[in-house]
Parts: structure tokens; C-alpha cells; sequence
DNA sequence: AAAGATGATTCCAC
DNA sequence: GTGGAATCATCTTT
């Protein structure tokens, strides 16, 4: 009787719900208040460009009536849970006229009540999350609203990526210079690279052209050296940018409808000491960072999968 | 509109 | 944490 409890217990995947609601700003107290200001605080807590303003209140907008919906639906939960609770106890009083009813027992037809509709507003708490997820997958998610970069950009990235073909993997200060000069942020930077090696790796002919390109382009930089509009600040050993122009010469040769085999290990110039000192990890991958190298259409063609998910 | 290119995300192994 | 691979969603070219 004492500890009388009517508390459910808490379950975890309530508690999951209402935390993730609340963090959405869906929860909040009240709607136009906090819970407006904190989704724009955490949705937009950088420098918010004009240019996704439009999209960001779009957001908004589709996330308040979300909102809307949810706090009515609750409230009606609420009401028609009060009502049949009220409703149950009068039966249960006029029973008590004509038999015994022990106070237990309406205890526990309360909490029977209150379960039931507990488990009804879990499930509208579990819909919203998903209206909630979906909506922000749909605005939220960079590849939407993906740009390519710009020419002086991509210019800068296959630079390097062509005069460091042997070992294309820029450190983290590399990532940072290259990040710099092209404008982008270093996860940008290293996205770029991990696209880059891969599809050069699958295609190597395709990439043929621009490779010779590029080495030209270096190799021309390299004799030259005239102008280099470094930022020279750098940590005193500003290395990466025309270090490689042996690398340049790696990617041309052999392209006559064979699959050229690409430095099979030996001739990486170990004298490239400037690159070493940036490099924590390239270890692992040194050297012949594509060697097996699968010509197209060499997976299995007619094999189906038959994988059936939702 | 279809096909190709491209930046970003996700899943996995290490 | 990283990178490889597959995939997605968009942009660009055809």
C-alpha cells in the first residue's frame, strides 16, 4: 500500500523516444518558444548561409506542424485516458454498492488503464520519430544539395593526386594545405581522395588522359618553378606540392589495350623525405597501393542476389 | 530523358 | 581513427 506503484517501470525505449523527441525541439514545452529557438540553434549553430535559409525554414516549418500534430495527439490520449479512467471508477462505485470492491482492485484497473494508453502514446511517440528522421534525411543530408567544385579546385586536388600516384595518400597537414587552396574542408579534401583512388583504381584507362595531363602540367611546373603562389607559412617544411615529378612519369606508360602493370614495388624513390615527414600512416599502405587490379567486368555477371529487404 | 560524372554517406575490415 | 567498396543523390553532358 505504500509504495503503491503505479509507475511503470521505465522503459528504456521510452525513454529513448522522449529523449530523441526532445532533442528534436518536437517535445518542448511549448511550440514558438524554446523548442523553435533550440532546433534553429542546433540546425543551424555555424554560420548559417543565406542560401539555405530558404530550405532551413522550409524545415522548420514542416517540423512545427509535425509538432502540432503530436502535442494534439497526445493531448487527446491524455483526455480519453482521464475519461475512461473517470468512466471506470463510477462503474466500479455503483458495483460497489452491489458487491464488495476492494480498493485494490481499482488500483489496479487504473494502471491496466494507464498502461494501455501508455503503449498507444509510445507508438505515436515512435511515429513522430520516424516523421522526424525522414524529414530530416530529406533536408538535412548533404548529398542533396551537393555542388560540384570548382575548376581551380579539382585543378589543385588532381594535381597533387597525380604527382603523388605512387602513394596518394595526403597527410593531414597535406589535406590541410590542399583543403586551403581549393576552399573546401578537409573531410571535403578527403573524400575527394578516397573517390579519386577508388575510380582511378577500377578505371585505370579512363584516367589515362588526364594523368598525362597533369604530369605534363607538373613536370612543366617542376623545370620551370617560376611561379608559386604558396602561402609560405607552413611548417617549415612545405613539401607536397612539385616534390613528386618522378611519380608524374608512373601513371603514362604502357597504355596500348593492355592492363599496365603498375609499379610492382620497387622504384617508389625513398628520397622523397619531405613526403615522410608528414606521413603517420602510410605505411600500411606504401607502395603498390592498387595491386590487384580487377579490368571491368570481371565480377560475376548473371549471378543473381535475390536479397529482399524493406 | 538517359547516361555519365561527382561529392557524400554508409558499411565493413583493420 | 583510417581507407576500400558500394551506394545514393545530385549535377552535367549527351
Amino acid at each position: 500500500m505504500r509504495n503503491a506503484q503505479e509507475e511503470e517501470p521505465p522503459d528504456p525505449q521510452l525513454v529513448r523516444l522522449d529523449n530523441m523527441l526532445l532533442a528534436e525541439g518536437v517535445a518542448g514545452p511549448e511550440k514558438g518558444g524554446g523548442a523553435a529557438a533550440a532546433v534553429s540553434a542546433a540546425t543551424s549553430s555555424g554560420g548559417m548561409s543565406p542560401d539555405s535559409s530558404l530550405e532551413h525554414s522550409d524545415y522548420k516549418s514542416k517540423l512545427s506542424q509535425i509538432r502540432n500534430i503530436y502535442h494534439t495527439e497526445l493531448e487527446k490520449y491524455e483526455q480519453a485516458c482521464s475519461e475512461f479512467t473517470t468512466h471506470v471508477m463510477n462503474l466500479l462505485r455503483e458495483q460497489s454498492r452491489t458487491r464488495p470492491v476492494s480498493p485494490r482492485e481499482i488500483e489496479r484497473m487504473v494502471a491496466i488503464i494507464h498502461r494501455k494508453f501508455s503503449s498507444i502514446q509510445t507508438q505515436l511517440k515512435q511515429s513522430t520519430c520516424e516523421a522526424v528522421m525522414i524529414l530530416r534525411s530529406r533536408f538535412l543530408d548533404a548529398r542533396r544539395k551537393r555542388r560540384n567544385f570548382s575548376k581551380q579546385a579539382t585543378e589543385v586536388l588532381n594535381e597533387y593526386f597525380y604527382s603523388h600516384l605512387s602513394n596518394p595518400y595526403p597527410s593531414e597537414e597535406a589535406k590541410e594545405e590542399l583543403a586551403k587552396q581549393c576552399g573546401i574542408t578537409m573531410s571535403q579534401v578527403s573524400n575527394w581522395f578516397g573517390n579519386k583512388r577508388i575510380r582511378y583504381k577500377k578505371n585505370i584507362g579512363k584516367f589515362q588522359e588526364e594523368a598525362n595531363l597533369y604530369a605534363m602540367k607538373t613536370a612543366l611546373g617542376a623545370t620551370q618553378s617560376e611561379e608559386s603562389p604558396h602561402t609560405p607559412n607552413s611548417t617549415g617544411s612545405g613539401s607536397f606540392s612539385l616534390s613528386g615529378s618522378a611519380d608524374c612519369f608512373l601513371g603514362v606508360p604502357p597504355m596500348n589495350g593492355e592492363q599496365p602493370s603498375y609499379h610492382m614495388g620497387a622504384q617508389d624513390a625513398p628520397s622523397r623525405f619531405s613526403d615522410r615527414l608528414y606521413s603517420t600512416r602510410e605505411s600500411r599502405t606504401n607502395g603498390n597501393w592498387q595491386e590487384q587490379n580487377t579490368p571491368p567486368s570481371a565480377t560475376s555477371p548473371g549471378s543473381d542476389h535475390s536479397d529482399n529487404s524493406d
